[in-house]
DNA sequence: CGCTCTTTTGAAGAGCGTCAAGGCAAGTGG
DNA sequence: CCACTTGCCTTGACGCTCTTCAAAAGAGCG
């Protein structure tokens, strides 16, 4: 009976989320084919380059989306300059804050993006009618929470070093083009950004990479490859044991 | 006709849910009278003194909770023994990470507190049911990581004075016993749970309050009384304008 | 090759941590 | 009722880590 549904010409896939759906398990996985067809026609593909700003702090959020390659940095800033990135989203997150009026940060784009958005109450209906929907993205902001919460401790509690390995621990896990074992990667962020995430100034950024490298941890080329022979030692220069 | 069903004898309130509902606006709100039935009988209510751990980080969580009164927080360590405060939850907020086998923090009381507790699958199969209920666990969620990124901000880029002086606004804007304006509390933490929320040592903390009280920010009896005249100058010590 | 932007390196100083002593309030026992 | 203990907080002195300011060294690009 499935299958007879399928067969109906109105409920079959779109062609764009079909690539899409295939490589990754985001937000529009809990869709049915009507909805994604619904969804696919409010919604448009953009690429972007690096240092996009997509959503500023305080801005009405028109739309939502979902990132399909690239690295989204949310960042939080205070009246007198001074910023903090409060969380990094990679594909296939969802990126938005359903339910609030206003971005409680905004969002740019570290690394050349490509991102699915479509407006914001066109969600927000959807999810109205699809419990999976609302799964999902309860789901994420599960896991986000959680990111948020370790890297507080990351925050509060480590010192330059440790704050250090930790990051580079967390791209070699989190951020995988083609590598086997995460031990080879491409820093998705500049040294700035780096210190932004890191609550550090890029002077100490740079002097701990420099240790890092001194005592064998990591080797670095052309300032954003970097290679980790051991991925436990980082580990463990992280302070996570 | 909503009177009719409120008639029904098995659709009645629980007792127990009735003052809680009445005062608080928490998750049980979105259940049915039956639901709040079934749950009641399966939940018990706890009085806890302050410093009872509710759940230790890594362990299973055998049972999920909402606060009724009290202050919770929650904590993560690291294998050396510093620990980071990541989450502050007071009334009517539900405790416990859905979704997971074991809790990604402890959960300690810091203050004397009183929760309902009830078995995780008890919830898990209410939420697969109950889309409202979900509703109101992601509205949570969604809040408690607005918090979380905000207090990033605050353990990354602020100093000491402004940290304490956050901690204080915090405290003032959240919990809120009798007062009218939320300028008179008793802290619900020690120095040292203050310092361990502000990624600080205690004696920092202390020179901090020290400070705030000689500028005339503060007033402070007992240690834990605090008085704050001008919360707009408590929120400008904050750096938060 | 020269330009700009990013990153690294260096030297000096501030802020917070560490260690140690002392104060204060509540509880205990003679 | 008073000496003593205990737990929590405050204060002081000193040192280390990280920031700040400044300049040099690369990296990317026309």
């Amino acid at each position: 009976m499935d299958m007879q549904r399928k067969d109906i010409h109105s409920s079959e896939i779109p062609v764009v989320c079909r690539a899409c759906e295939a490589r990754h398990g985001g937000v529009c996985g809990a869709l049915s084919p009507e909805q994604l067809v619904e969804l696919s026609k409010h919604s448009t593909r953009k690429r972007l380059v690096a240092g996009t700003e997509v959503v500023g702090q305080g801005e009405d959020m028109g739309a939502f989306a979902n990132i399909m390659r690239g690295v989204v940095k949310l960042t939080r800033m205070m009246p007198d300059g001074r910023q903090q990135i409060v969380g990094l989203q990679f594909a296939p997150d969802f990126l938005g804050r359903p339910f609030a009026e206003e971005s409680p940060h905004s969002a740019e784009t570290a690394t050349d993006a490509e991102i699915c958005t479509f407006p914001r109450q066109m969600l927000e209906r959807l999810v109205g009618r699809t419990p999976d929907l609302e799964h999902k993205l309860y789901q994420q902001s599960l896991k986000e929470l959680d990111e948020a919460r370790d890297w507080m401790l990351t925050l509060g509690r480590k010192n330059a070093q440790e704050k250090v390995a930790s990051f580079l621990f967390l791209i070699a896990t989190h951020y995988d083009p083609e590598t086997v074992d995460g031990s080879v990667f491409d820093l998705p962020l500049s040294r700035a950004d780096i210190a932004d995430f890191l609550g550090l100034t890029i002077e100490t950024v740079s002097r701990q990479f420099t240790r890092l490298r001194k005592d064998g941890v990591i080797q670095i080329e052309n300032n954003r490859h970097v290679i980790v022979p051991d991925i436990e030692r980082l580990q463990h220069s992280a302070g996570i044991d």
